[in-house]
DNA sequence: ATAGGGTTAG
């Protein structure tokens, strides 16, 4: 059989080139690929490059052909994986034009849309799907599926639109009779709730069971993690109003616990069973929360259930751990782990090395790095950002800038992460130019400054009155499509203040109410500092009611 | 190996 499909693709091979020449000789530029969007290539090269990448595209296709038809997919699988890492992305123009049987080419198109799904090649993945519509090979629900993934997740980076364009896709598929199924609404109610737009999601768990479609912790396990992250929102609020805050804290609680607890037993009562992810969210949820209790019982009751908890779950049982500051309990879970057969990865290293620099055991952390090297695991760029920062948190300017030239020497590529790490330390330190000097090295690497990058800077300048440059970095932010956020306002707000330019202040307040961006107490403290300290808890508390 | 949910750093 083996030796027969060897002989195959030899054959078709040679059969291809034969068909080439002729092609070639006959200086006809080939019909079927007049679309090839690699054509620019003849216009440099003559015919002949053009029709080299063509045939390597025929040969691969035919090869690609054989190996579908026989249904050995896993050397299909490889054989598709090295047209694409070589760059024949035009092999799908084969696959839509009838050049393969059919039979073939539907399941090398969708082969082919996994591939490019699964690896997050967003452009690709479109215009694949887009070529398999219109040539009649996109019916399969699956296809759809992997779509609306892609269209979800690129809203969801790029913050534009709305995960509208995927619902919209869902009208379609009902349109055109490609029935939705149950996993497309899960991956629909994903987006939605991490768009924090959880009543809506809601509403499409209900359209579900009213279709009969089977509801399952695919469904409930996002909608859960959204309240989680919600709750997480509404605590920030309660920052600096000391003797609000555990009346705040504790409101908190039974609010996220109430509604976790109700999600929980809605689930069970549709006969769907909380699994390790479910059990995952629900204890990091809690532990965001700062209800490091629920965490816990959370956790104890995964396991009573029988589940076998992963590094997933350890990673985040570990961080709740961690928050309590106790250390011997962080570490315990290692060696049960061990005694389980699952070995820590990376995560867990990176969240026990974080752990300790918080707590200021820098010496401890640098053995657990030692550790870590030994067991074969490799730091990363998340396990130097963290002790980049905490030689910043030290005042260790130095070291950290040390840390970090070792990092690149092993070849690492900081995130925008580690920059804002430095460039926060140097900017807050007063160390201006050297902050500078890192905002243009990560944009000359292509690393883009976000939100929290601006700040930094924006912070550094005010703290040394240089508030006019504060503002031109306000202005380039924004030109950038960046939109400055409560803590941008507050810097300048407070500066404004301490200047004694208040109509400036009020002004920027004014603005950023207009843009929708909620103010918190830390602002309205910063707009009122200079108020008698009698009335101004009154203050405050009168403008958080006004919002 | 052909869909869908979860963990770390500012």
């Amino acid at each position: 059989m083996i030796l027969c499909v060897r002989a195959s693709i030899i054959l078709a091979a040679r059969k291809n080139s034969r068909f080439l020449k002729t092609r070639t000789c006959s200086s006809a530029s080939s019909i079927r690929f007049e679309r090839d969007p690699e054509s620019r290539y003849s216009f440099f090269d003559g015919q002949r490059a053009n029709l080299n990448s063509n045939a390597l595209k025929l040969v691969f296709c035919t090869i690609l052909e054989i190996f579908a038809e026989n249904d050995l997919m896993r050397s299909t699988y490889s054989v598709m994986e090295r047209a694409i890492s070589v760059d024949l992305h035009g092999i799908v123009y084969v696959l839509v034009d009838g050049y393969v049987s059919s039979e073939a080419s539907i399941k090398l198109l969708d082969l082919l849309l996994w591939i490019y799904t699964k690896g997050s090649m967003i452009e690709l993945s479109l215009s694949t799907f887009g070529k398999m519509v219109h040539n009649g090979f996109a019916q399969d629900v699956k296809n759809c599926n992997r779509i609306l993934r892609v269209l979800r997740d690129r809203n969801l980076v790029t913050k534009e639109g709305e995960v509208q364009e995927a619902l919209d896709l869902l009208l379609q598929m009902q349109e055109r009779g490609c029935a939705p199924n149950d996993v497309t609404y899960n991956v629909l109610i994903n987006g939605l709730s991490k768009k924090g737009e959880l009543e809506q999601a809601t509403g499409l768990i209900e359209e579900m069971l009213n279709l009969g479609l089977k509801v399952s912790a695919f469904t409930y396990t996002p909608l859960i993690c959204g309240y989680c992250k919600k709750g997480e929102l509404d605590e920030a609020l309660d920052i600096g109003l000391e003797n609000l805050r555990e009346a705040f804290l504790l409101f908190d609680e039974l609010r996220s616990g109430h509604l976790i607890c109700t999600l929980e037993v809605e689930m069970i009562h549709q006969g769907v069973l909380p699994d390790v992810f479910t059990y995952t969210i629900l204890v990091n949820g809690s532990c965001k929360m700062g209800n490091l209790r629920m965490a816990k019982e959370l956790f104890d009751e995964m396991l009573r259930e029988g589940l076998q908890p992963d590094c997933f779950a350890y990673a985040t049982r570990i961080v709740g751990e961690l928050k309590l500051g106790d250390t011997s309990k962080a570490f315990s879970p290692q060696e049960e782990m061990l005694a389980k057969g699952i070995p820590p990865d990376l995560i867990i290293y990176n969240v026990l090395v974080d752990g300790l620099c918080r707590l200021g055991n820098l010496k401890e952390a640098n053995e657990l790095l030692r550790k870590m090297v030994q067991d074969g695991l490799v730091p990363g760029h998340v396990t130097y950002t963290c002790i980049i920062h905490a030689h910043s948190e030290n005042g260790h300017l130095r070291e950290s800038r040390e840390v970090f030239y070792e990092m690149l020497s092993k070849g690492l590529s900081p995130s925008v992460v580690t920059y804002t790490v430095l460039i926060h330390a140097h900017a807050g330190k007063g160390r201006l130019e050297l902050a500078f000097m890192f905002f243009s090295e990560m944009q000359e690497k292509g690393i883009l400054p976000n939100v929290i990058t601006y700040n930094s800077l924006i912070n550094g300048l005010c703290k040394v009155k240089r508030i006019e440059q504060a503002y031109k970095f306000f202005a380039d932010m924004e030109e950038k499509g960046l939109c400055p956020n409560k803590y941008t306002y507050t810097l300048l707000i407070n500066e404004n203040c301490n200047l004694g330019n208040w109509h400036e202040a009020f002004r920027l307040y004014t603005q950023m109410l207009d843009r929708g961006i909620q103010p918190d107490s830390c602002t309205h403290s910063a707009l009122l500092k200079q108020i008698g300290k009698d009335y101004k808890l009154h203050a405050v508390q009168y403008l958080e009611n006004l919002k």
